[in-house]
DNA sequence: CCGATTCTGGACCGTTCGGTCCAATTGTTC
DNA sequence: GAACAATTGGACCGAACGGTCCAGAATCGG
């Protein structure tokens, strides 16, 4: 053998991720993300094939990391209640943090290729499916502690949860202000009551 | 004078607005625009400008007929706590009707140009804003009327019915049942007692 | 030093993009 | 029919797009 890789295919992918989740697929030139990635042109398509491709290998990473991470979260030690409290106090905070919001990628992605991609589409219906479930097992397991009210079933709750989180990640990529977020984050926790 | 114009700037428009919705800003080509539109591409540039003057002025057309409609229903005569049925009824409707959904255009846009478009981004927030206000306003009528629970302020009820409403287009968007929508809808309407 | 392997930069490809321009046609009014 | 306005189709533009290819530099093990 000689001479090793040089880069580390995950760290790549995820600066391909950075650009593709603020400026989306089509908006992401091939320039862009050579850049971020830091790799030649000939480089990228010996490892990734493809720009879209490398979209997809993106998405995954996503589910990898991001999602991942608020499924941990959800189903982590922390009693349900305060679990689902943290997933939206961190909604807030990243929306206070940083004005311009890059939103929810499986939401963008839904949004631009949704009716013309099957396969990103598949991922993304297949990753929003999985965090869905996550929230509905944390409603569950509080329903089981008692400290989630058992007035409605713990799937419906955590759907709706759900679609609020996502309502709130268009509202934050809208520009509105992280109190008007809050009115919506307190009504949503009063009904785990 | 001569020669009258042969073609409705608003219905030309419109045509644009659908092409606008369904494939997004950057992934119309003017080809399929001026397809849409049934214009020659001197008569285009000679009425709109340019793709981007076009796109805005869709967006505009959007407020003044799909938001308004919406709007209308919210403030129509009609009890309240009935016109806010009706528009979740709507989007529950829209979702089983056509599996491929178009969402909502104000929510592609902020997907698609939030950060990089400050006129369209301007344009999304603003008519955003008018929506939540339609929604509060309904509220307030409705707590009057006493159709309305008055357990909570009016703005932020209104506030987050809109905040579901946003969520539903996005899972509509990717692809959920109407039957899951229901769940969040039936949820979203005991929140008015 | 040699051969194998990795990676780079850039030339190159065909296509499409948004946009400009204009000669020609069509319809209208006087 | 002349004058005028609206509209057309298509030639044309430069730039950017995604993608291919390859000569050569760099880096390792033997």
């Amino acid at each position: 053998m000689a001479r090793p890789k040089e880069f580390d295919t995950q760290e790549v992918l995820d600066q391909a991720l950075q650009v593709f989740w603020s400026k989306g697929y089509e908006a992401s030139s091939l320039t862009d993300l050579l850049g971020a990635m830091g790799l030649s042109k000939s480089s990228f398509y010996e490892t990734f094939g493809s720009k879209h491709e490398l979209y997809l290998a993106a998405l995954d990473r996503y589910r990898d990391t991001e999602s991942a991470g608020l499924i941990a979260v959800l189903e982590g030690p922390t009693p349900a209640r305060q679990a689902i409290e943290a997933v939206f106090g961190r909604l807030i905070d990243a929306a206070r943090a940083n004005g311009g919001q890059r939103g929810c990628f499986l939401n963008n992605c839904a949004t631009e290729l949704g009716g013309q991609d099957a396969q990103a589409a598949g991922r993304v219906a297949r990753g929003m499916a999985r965090i869905e479930q996550a929230f509905a097992r944390a409603v569950a397991r509080g329903q089981a502690a008692g400290d989630v009210s058992s007035e409605r079933g713990a799937d419906a709750l955590g759907r709706t949860l759900y679609c609020i989180l996502l309502g709130l990640t268009v509202m934050a990529k809208a520009g509105r202000d992280a109190e008007a977020m809050e009115d919506v984050v307190r009504f949503a926790l009063e009904a785990l009551d």
